[in-house]
RNA sequence: GGCCCUGUAGCUCAAUUGGCAGAGCAGUUGACUCUUAAUCAAUUGGUUGUAGGUUCGAGUCCUACCAGGGUCACCA
């Protein structure tokens, strides 16, 4: 129950005097004929080509939210915002009436108000592109005062903010309230927008068909994490939330179409972190006739075609790093990062136990009883992925923690997978992806065998997917990379939670 | 889940050894017909995250809980 606090209780005493005075404060009509950029570039234009006085003819009437307010005297300046951008409008009793401009100084009209103004284009004796008010319409009243922050607007037009709201819990929370105050922030998510464009335009005219697959899945796979599962009371049947796309994207391989993609949210129920959110988006695409190889070419070439079209350049610089996205990127074989930046040739210790022990050795950690290539991973993670700052593909992987991709061919330890690495962030995982049915097989038993049944990664055996395999699947190579922490990349945020508009918080109380 | 840090006015933050809970901004009232982080004068506003405890006295110390952040574990 809403409980207002002082300044909450001030405008709705506004509200009551407004209703007095016959402004309605919601009303039903709304009218704009520009946008506030818009109306902006057309005086400027003209002031330019036909002189002053023409501009001072240009009739516009703009909506948007009161961001600033200065009564003085019997003329009032404000500047009003819209997504386009903000504008100064002048109000003075002349063009007005003294009752409605009564209203006005006795702010009954709040910062934070959306208004439209109707009136001609000018500019002020400062020289402030601003509109003179003829008619102001009370479009929406607002009741709770958004968090304080004072702008001032430079002549180039940017924008310095003074305050701030910076209570990340309450900018979480209340996601409105943070886009509507800090200006930052919406441009993160319009550039998170442009990204997910251009990763569209890349694939598309790469040739690759766009396809959903289901969310709801009654066999989880593809990846290695712990499912939230839910429940299809009709059909009695219980459904996981997908952790993957990857074996419905192959199947469709099988069907005929030569490489597709799927841009779309995964689900995982583990821990939160600052690249870990319960719901994140992947995007994944699988490309038949080609390899591993092949689709580190893509990569380099997605992600430097994404930078640019979003960017402008492939130089970007994240958290104080300077980062050169412009491929090639370095081609590493996992076993030599490890052996380069550990110290261990992991082929040295071709057990479970004997690498358990020469970690331990090291002075280094690691839970018992982790199957072998896990403690590979768990090398890597510890000693190679936080110097990873240039883009870097890591290739060929133990088999043992990669079911779906094929063997190498120089020996039967490593397959032909590859993740590749941004600013010490893992950003995507891909196989020469494995296309014999009975290997499938055998590796979905291996797995099973390897992982306890309780244990999260315990991989179910998908028998639809294994019946696809044997109708014939063409060799291809798959990839997948987080699209959340691309934007991060990109838009230089330290946190998965400042680039998805509403991060998952615990329940508020 | 473990450990560490944080939680004070609408926002951003102070508060000495445990000793009267404060400031700026915004808000309110007044002045001002070209201001622009407007200015000037006056002024309101607090269950110090919640519940207990210690104490003559708690924002401050102790315990539990809630929420957020960091970190470790987990995340093939």
């Amino acid at each position: 129950m809403w409980q207002p606090n002082k300044l909450e209780s001030e405008r709705l005493d506004k509200l009551a005097r407004l209703s007095q005075l016959g402004i309605e404060a919601y009303p039903r009509r709304v009218r704009r004929t520009h946008t506030i950029a818009r109306a902006t570039a057309e005086f400027e234009a003209l002031e330019n080509n036909d002189g002053a006085e023409a501009a001072e003819g240009l009739e516009v009437t703009v909506c948007g939210r009161i961001r600033r307010v200065n009564i003085k005297g019997k003329i009032t300046f404000m500047h009003i915002e819209d997504e386009s951008g903000r504008v100064q409008i002048l109000l003075r009793v002349n063009e007005l009436g003294e009752e409605f401009y009564d209203a006005i100084k006795e702010k009954l009209i709040d910062t934070d108000d959306f208004v439209q103004a109707a009136g001609t284009m000018m500019r002020t004796r400062a020289g402030e592109i601003s509109v003179l008010t003829h008619e102001l319409t009370l479009l929406s009243k607002s009741l709770s005062p958004l968090p304080v922050i004072k702008q001032q607007v430079m002549d180039d037009g940017t924008v310095i903010e003074y305050g701030e709201f910076s209570d990340i819990e309450q900018r979480y929370r209340q996601r409105y309230a943070d886009l509507a105050v800090n200006r930052n922030v919406r441009d993160v998510f319009r550039k998170r927008a442009e990204i997910i464009r251009a990763l569209r335009r890349f694939f598309d005219t790469e040739g690759f068909l766009e396809v959903e697959t289901p969310i709801l899945q009654a066999v989880y796979g593809g990846a290695a994490a712990r499912p939230f599962v839910t429940h299809h009371n009709q059909l009695k049947q219980d459904l996981y939330l997908r952790i993957s796309f990857e074996l419905y994207l192959k199947r469709l391989l099988v069907g005929g179409y030569d490489a597709v993609y799927e841009i779309g949210r995964d689900f995982r129920n583990e821990g939160v972190s600052y690249k870990h959110n319960p719901e994140f988006t992947m995007v994944e695409f699988y490309k038949a006739y080609t390899d591993y190889r092949g689709v580190m070419d893509i990569t380099e070439r997605l992600i430097a075609f994404v930078a640019k079209e979003v960017l402008g350049r492939t130089q970007i610089t994240f958290q104080g790093q300077d980062i050169e996205l412009a491929p090639p990127w370095p081609r590493l074989t996992l076993r030599d990062a490890i052996k380069q930046h550990a110290e261990i040739d992991y082929m040295d210790y071709p057990t479970a136990e004997a690498l358990e022990a020469v970690i331990r050795g090291n002075g280094g950690s690691v839970a018992p009883g982790l199957p072998w290539g896990k403690l590979v991973s768990h090398l890597f993670e510890q000693y190679v992925e936080p110097r990873l700052i240039q883009p870097t593909f890591i290739v060929d992987y133990p088999r043992d923690i990669s079911p779906f991709a094929k063997k190498v061919d120089y020996d039967d330890f490593h397959v032909e997978r590859f993740e590749f690495f941004i600013a010490t962030m893992e950003m995507g995982n891909a196989f020469t992806e494995l296309n014999d049915p009975r290997d499938q097989e055998q590796r979905f038993l291996e797995m099973a065998k390897l992982y306890r049944d309780e244990d999260d990664d315990a991989t179910p055996l998908d028998e639809d997917y294994l019946r696809a395999m044997r109708y014939g699947m063409p060799p291809n190579g798959g990839w997948g990379m987080g699209v959340d922490r691309l934007v991060m990349l990109l838009t230089d945020q330290r946190s998965i939670r400042d680039v998805l508009l509403y991060p998952h918080l615990r329940e508020e109380k």
